[in-house]
DNA sequence: AATGAATGAGAGTTCATTCAT
DNA sequence: GATGAATGAACTCTCATTCAT
């Protein structure tokens, strides 16, 4: 009988991802504390129970959503890791577009926003997500801005915080997306302030020497 | 008498802002739902019910902890709108450096943290933020960069992105310290960051006739 | 396996009736405020939790119980609206004793000392009492009285105030019997009551053409 | 200096009189439980503080308030007890008039309407209002129509049902103020009530030959 | 596997009562 | 006597978690 059936039915084998899917949005949404399992349950399409069967508290579905944002761009930043030995403007620039891909196309934004929030409730999520993210790209980064510097390409300053300053103004568009637009605030546009940023900064960080 | 432990203190001080003050320090530390009343009440050394005789609700604390914050900024901010016709090279370096102090002296980092993090709880004190503080901020910073372009001393570019360029890895700091400091992370120095950052900036922003 | 105190029972039973039940019991004893929702949960048979399954508020649970009082004795109402157009005495005598029945038999009085104590509290609960059951039974009784001193059957005098002295002993019993006789004072017999006191009054209301 | 001075001070000596008053009506409009002692001393016009230097507990103040509105009525039953042995009739009726009399002109009404609601809760204070107040009537009403009966005044019947079909109807008009004229229904008028019952009343008990 | 009714510990809030002033 | 800020026990209501079905 295919009467009453959904027309499609989604494998059973993910119902715990469709279960993470819907808790990203409805942390994201409130918060930890204030998120409802209800809700969760209710956005994935299950139960409340079935929910239990997959994991073992709200924590651990917690825990699930922020790993489960962070593998997808732990290749990035290897591959960053990894990157070609060319000036490093090419590298710089590389980064801020794929830096900025990542902000438009995923929801790493409301993720970020969460680890920020309950750092504090859960110091081992903001651990994972420093020691496999952030730290290791800050860490690619600045060993290549330190190179680019023993090659004379960049002016003197440490590595480290060249390596903020690139980023810090992308990851400020996604926190100003989050907790400003919603109450009427003129969006930014992240690959517009990325384009801008990069020349600016280049411009700045560069020797004269390197500046063909 | 002075003895003994009297079971009713009647400080004449100022229990509201001994109650926000506690207030601040649980939730920058827990966030608004999960902190407990209770604990602020026992932090600001009064008993649950005496916060009742000053604030409605817990949100009203929230709102108050949020008010409160914002205030003692908002000078400093009217002081940036007046600002010195001067170079913007100098404007650049005051503000960078106030924005610094702010951040290394006050606790505005932590509300900032919260106001983010309840922004899709509390939507007012979001706009409250946005309106009062940020959005003047970047206007006065973009109304003065705007100026300095039509004087032919900042390259062109978007002026509010360029505000936004100047803040962003200063506040990242902030967060950075509230985020990952707690977990083992190496700090950052809040002034030697702004301190490289405008260096790097304003070269990379003004024109060459305005680089002395 | 029916040893054993199964933890969950799920009865298919009407819950929410039983809770009502269960808070009939509690508010006629303690009245609204004092009434607590834990000894209703008790009495029901459930748990403080179960009950917010059913009903959203202690209030709403207040209103079911007095709404369900009501609606088993609005046919009774409307029976007596519709009432044989015969001699005044036989509605009379068949309107105390169905009145003495449903006096005895139910928990009515409970719920109309209930009425009565908050009726200051919940305006609209006295309201639906009054709208729904005492306001129709009082002008069926009226109509029937006035056709009957147009037929010539019942002296002068105002019909509203005969219903009044009608009615008004066998309230008054059971008024009794949940105030004082708790506490050793000597019961009224309502039936015995209402049959003395319909000889009474038909004795004192009828004109002498009407009296056999 | 009379400056600021009110115009009519109050006599210090009845502090507890003036609260007394004001808990009488906090307590008819919310009930016991529902009633807040701040609202009983703003009524009264003192600090909640002076309240328990006159009363030990709340509950001392409604056995108070209960005790009050009993006493003065008590010398209104004893003269009823030893009233005149004249024709029975005179007496029903001035007993009438004087409770219609103490309807209309005291607050007996919500206090009859505090003790039926809260007999569950304080039970010696249905005992004391029943003793003192209720019984002793009702005795004195009962042993009155027994005599008559000898007389060959008033015809067969139990004497204090007798006794409660007159009054009953009166007091239900104070009920029936209390409770459904604040939510728009028709007020009874207790005289004229009075008045009608007691014609037919007396028309219906009375034997023919007492009837002039 | 899946449900959802049921649980019960724990939260925010209220308010009779106390006591330093 | 009089005040009113302060207390803390007790309440209603919530919600993560469980388990009979």
């Amino acid at each position: 009988m295919d009467a009453g059936e959904p027309k499609f039915r989604r494998r059973k084998a993910d119902r715990p991802g469709e279960i993470v899917e819907a808790a990203l949005e409805v942390f994201a949404e409130k918060g930890f504390a204030a998120a409802r399992l209800d809700e969760i349950a209710r956005r994935a399409g299950v139960s409340k129970g079935a929910v239990y069967l997959y994991f073992e508290t709200k924590e651990d579905i917690f825990r699930a959503v922020v790993t489960r944002a962070i593998s997808p761009n732990i290749a990035a930043v290897q591959a960053m890791a990894a990157a070609h030995p060319g000036p490093i403007s090419e590298l710089i620039g590389g980064v801020a577009k794929v830096v900025a891909e990542v902000i438009a196309g995923t929801l790493i934004g409301s993720v970020a926003k969460m680890v920020i929030a309950e750092a504090g409730n859960f110091p081992e999520i903001a651990r994972v997500w420093h020691d496999e993210l952030v730290a290791q790209a800050l860490a690619a980064m600045s060993t290549a801005i330190e190179a680019a510097q023993a090659r004379g390409e960049v002016r003197p300053g440490d590595p480290r915080t060249y390596a903020i300053q690139l980023v810090a103004p992308l990851l400020m568009t996604v926190l100003w997306r989050e907790t400003f637009v919603p109450v009427g605030a003129r969006p930014f546009d992240t690959a517009a302030v990325a384009a801008q940023h990069v020349e600016t900064l280049l411009n700045g960080m560069l020797t004269q020497g390197a500046r063909a």
